[in-house]
DNA sequence: ACTCATTCTTGACCTCCGTCAATTACCGCC
DNA sequence: GGCGGTAATTGACGGAGGTCAAGAATGAGT
């Protein structure tokens, strides 16, 4: 999968999220919205959750999709509490809510607390290779990457998103996207139909 | 000065640097380039430094403009050994090299281990905070937002960069930076002459 | 003060993407 | 099967900023 991405072990979860109770979403929860005063970070344990930042005129910018495994919103440990960002099922999903104080005695066992750090080390490289996809490539390959980093490069997927949430989670509008695709289409690189997606080895090309 | 960073200790940074040399780079020094191999993060001890990306055509993201007091490139501390970004000094400064091995040591102190990742979650809010400034505000916005976080809202600034870094800074070209200018001074709202910025308070108005 | 080089400005043009509006396709539901 | 609502597509248009090239300004060194 993305070589970006550094995965907790299951060690340390089942420590993090040892007695908490676990709590089914149903795709489209919201489970904090930006500004939000919060002491709890997460983890997501099945499913799939989108962080975003919106305009006030309605735009959004991605920040990241988060994977099965991984933590997020670990943003508000020691900073002051409010979420900097919203977070949004994309997936029916299964999600931790962990009381920020926890995190902290596991700190001092020097494994998890290097994982710990490795992770958090592991995502600033994530979110600075996202500040340059986003500022520097277009549609097209914000889109090839998006599909590259969950799936690989394979000739085909099967995608659990719609195209509503496929444009979101590139930062573009929907009917961007939609002109993207007929495009490719006609070029012969990709065909999306229904949740399956055909690609064309061309089509990962420039990265 | 700016709320999203979250400044290190005298005593940490003392204890990182013991016994180890400081050096002396002049302005335009290029300290690491983005692929290369590194064992070293680096701490600032007086200057300024711009953390950036290239496209292969010329083009450049600016992903953090470095401070006297804080690490950086602490991206290789446990991570597979490249820098993802390469670093200039637009001032002349004063860096020292930290071998990776000497801060794990001190991560076994509470205070310290806690003093460390709250700068690591400081930098993250950091680069979404960019994420999002360069996703949605436009060139005046990105001026207003740069210079506010350097110096804060006040009517007059002098300014250490000229106009080539300062456009590298908020991620533009020179020329629109230079257009940018222009309109400004003819709204009234911001002088640029020589090392000199004389600010309407109006300027600040939209953060 | 003169020269040469760098930096800065200005102009013309173009491309990508956002916006708004109008269809069209799709899917659940009674 | 027909109906209605959401999702997706398509078109026309506009604006912000990049690109390329030509000048103007600045500044350092002799």
């Amino acid at each position: 999968m993305s070589d970006l991405f550094t995965h907790l072990g299951e060690d340390f979860l089942e420590r993090l999220g040892e007695g908490l109770p676990a709590r089914e979403i149903p795709r489209g929860t919201i489970l904090f919205v930006e500004g939000q005063e919060g002491d709890h970070f997460f983890c997501l344990l099945r499913g799939q959750v989108r962080l975003f930042r919106s305009t006030g005129d309605g735009r959004e910018v991605t920040l990241h999709m988060v994977e099965a495994g991984d933590l997020f919103a670990e943003i508000v440990l020691f900073e002051r509490d409010t979420y900097p960002a919203s977070a949004v099922a994309v997936e029916d999903s299964l999600v931790r809510a962990v009381p920020r104080g926890r995190l902290l005695g596991l700190l001092a066992e020097a494994p998890l607390r290097e994982e710990f750090i490795r992770n958090l080390v592991g995502k600033m490289r994530f979110l600075s290779q996202q500040l340059y996809v986003l500022a520097t490539m277009d549609v097209r390959q914000r889109l090839a990457r998006f599909l590259a980093v969950r799936f690989g490069q394979v000739p085909l997927i099967t995608l659990d998103l719609n195209k509503q949430e496929t444009a979101a989670a590139i930062s573009v509008r929907p009917e961007t996207l939609s002109r993207a695709l007929t495009s490719l289409k006609e070029q012969g690189l990709l065909r999306w139909s229904g949740k399956t997606i055909t690609v064309d080895p061309r089509f990962w090309e420039d990265l």
